[in-house]
DNA sequence: ATCAAATATGTCGTAATACGATATAATTGC
DNA sequence: GCAATTATATCGTATTACGACATATTTGAT
């Protein structure tokens, strides 16, 4: 019995649901509108990465793979379908020619402001919701890992 | 120049994307998890949905779909699935014999809880990480639709 | 300089899964 | 009692991520 990290709740098992209901929902939004625009959810999310990281540095097959969480083999055939869809190119880089660049094309770009405009929208409506979750939350945690697991650092 | 909310600024793109970072970085790790113990992400789940709802009342294949957001039909695959791998157990109910209960095993309730457990622990990590992107996303926001769009009420 | 090791990306076959179209069974309302 | 509705299931199809493997480029030790 000093193992209560290993006897969830009623509350606990809620909890985790009502997360992962939340987050689905927003995502099951985006992926809505990805669709309506004729992409799918991951190429979109490969977009706004690319964009994201645009204003910082060129955006190489190996750090998308990092930014998706993807093996970088996967993101190569990622990389793919993005480049047939007229979304992306791809590019060798100069300097170090096994390294590939991909930037978004003016199509991509465009599609890109139209679904993360919406998704911005959607996330005003979403934010309140996860932010009492994520309140909630801190509080089951405290009573869940209780006063023996301050320091998780490994 | 009357419509801000098409004009996105590198920061809106920044936060979202590091928002999906966010959300990404949790599924990758539960699925992780779920995949030691032999389910995919969706397995998992399926039996959190069932588990919090049973609380309250009897789980449905279509009640579960829409905890899901799946269409009907492919909810009823993933029963399948989770039956065959015996996670849950799929009876008709017997006041409404076109309904099916479904309800987690021996063996589903201690995958789950070991799954569980651990994605409670997670989520005090990445608790911080979520409530210090949404502030961040509220002020976005709040420029982006601007005052033009107080009620969006469709 | 040269070549083995490491790094970065790509290809192909495979498995999982969600969907559309369609089907079956049970219930409800008139 | 029968048409319409509701609930679940099946089958074929498309997408996609991965493992195993392959290729190209760079780096480092000698």
């Amino acid at each position: 019995m000093s193992h209560p990290s290993t006897e969830l709740t009623q509350a606990d098992f809620e909890s985790l649901a009502r997360f992962r209901f939340t987050i689905r929902r927003y995502l099951a939004f985006a992926e809505q509108g990805a669709k309506a625009a004729g992409l799918t959810s991951q190429q979109h999310q490969a977009l706004l990465a690319i964009k994201a990281q645009s204003f910082t540095s060129e955006m190489t097959v190996g750090d998308l793979a990092n930014r998706l969480l993807l093996r970088p083999h996967s993101t190569a055939e990622l990389v793919n379908r993005l480049v047939a869809a007229d979304l992306i190119t791809r590019d060798s880089a100069v300097h170090d020619r096994r390294k590939v660049h991909v930037r978004l094309t003016p199509r991509g770009e465009a599609v890109l402001a139209t679904l993360s405009a919406r998704n911005l929208r959607e996330l005003q409506t979403v934010t309140p919701a996860f932010e009492a979750l994520l309140l909630q939350l801190s509080d089951l945690v405290e009573d869940f890992v209780g006063p023996n697991d301050c320091d998780t650092g490994a």
